[in-house]
DNA sequence: GTGGTCTAGACCACC
DNA sequence: GTGGTCTAGACCACA
């Protein structure tokens, strides 16, 4: 996995992690990664990936059992989903619109746009 | 103006003189506010709009004139422009459909919410 | 490390570090010394030791890894010296000769100078 | 006239004044352009021409008759000729026999380019 | 430990 | 007046 250049690390992982809840491909209450696995995995240092299951710990998607690991919180999917949707409409899209303003580009070109990455694909 | 908590000031400087370039405000090969001037205004460091100025050089959007001051380049409008507008087609708008996918948001709750802010405001 | 008069610091600091990776001393992919360490050693303020190190990371000499570091750029050695060939060439050496021209010294002298330093080294 | 980017602009003209002596192109005891006249030509503010007069002054290639302008100093062309020549010798041609040991750029090569700029003239 | 940002204040060359 | 550089010192996020 190749980073980003400006986000913070321990981000980009934790957004990595919560993608795969997200698309359930780590279902709820199933153990993920251990902290060490993950790091050897994206050859980061194992502080880093602590900081962001510490992360998520506290976004409440997964939790932690002593001893054992980290678990995908029962209703994991479903939070990370709301919480990243209430962003998106609220914060990113406004932004969008804003910078399609300033760039003088319409809906319309999104929509072209979009029709080209659903076949491109 | 006030700054947001998480990006570097003379960055969120530099994007707010180059709005002002992109939207005309302030000409090609229009003089920009002295670099103590901005200081003053926006209630920071002149070093700090030093750096903002300094970025935006090194991008070609603005250049010095020896003892006068910083100068909007000739055809600074439209690089940012044009520069802008691939960043957003190539990068930002396939990350947004990524999200978009993951979040099951159809291309049709971008309209209605576009619709929304075009009223709003 | 004894620094000119006339040209700022951190530009001589960049070009020492230049020349560092240039003739190979520090090698490819190498971490080269950190901020604070240079500004120890060449006793100046680390912020100029950062400016000429952001310096050369804009000319993709070195970059960055996080919380490690500066490095040497993959090619860094193979770039510096083709950039500067090629401002010798195309720059440096047509002013050299419309110096020679206007002062009236001939190729031979040149010659013989350069007999005399090769030697009087 | 343009002004490179790095340069000090009165040193410039001062360089520009000085090849036109050289070359004998403004002959002994000859009056050179005023400053108001200069300063039109190049489109500079009038100080910084006088800036200019004054530093050629200082090096004896000019001087000033009150009231009357700025005139070619006797030996103007002899000095400026002698004082080059010594700098060129001393201080330039070694700075480029070191670049061109850097550069692994050996006296053969300048002897080809000097062949190609004197048929390319 | 690493870089990155910011402030305050100074001094300078240049136009 | 303009930018440009430098220092001292502080605080922060990140690995």
């Amino acid at each position: 996995m190749e980073f980003r250049e400006h986000e913070a690390i321990y981000l980009q992982i934790a957004a990595h992690v919560s993608d795969n809840i997200l698309t359930g491909k780590w279902a709820a209450e199933q153990k993920i990664p251990s902290v060490r696995e993950l790091a050897v995995e994206l050859q980061v240092n194992p502080n880093t990936v602590m900081r962001a299951y510490e992360f998520l710990q506290n976004q409440q998607e997964i939790y932690n059992k002593r001893g054992l690991g980290f678990y995908v919180s029962a209703n994991g999917a479903a939070q990370v989903k709301a919480y990243r949707k209430e962003r998106f409409l609220q914060q990113e899209l406004p932004e969008l619109f804003r910078t399609m303003q300033l760039l003088e580009i319409g809906i319309d070109e999104i929509e072209k746009q979009y029709t080209i990455y659903k076949t491109g694909k």
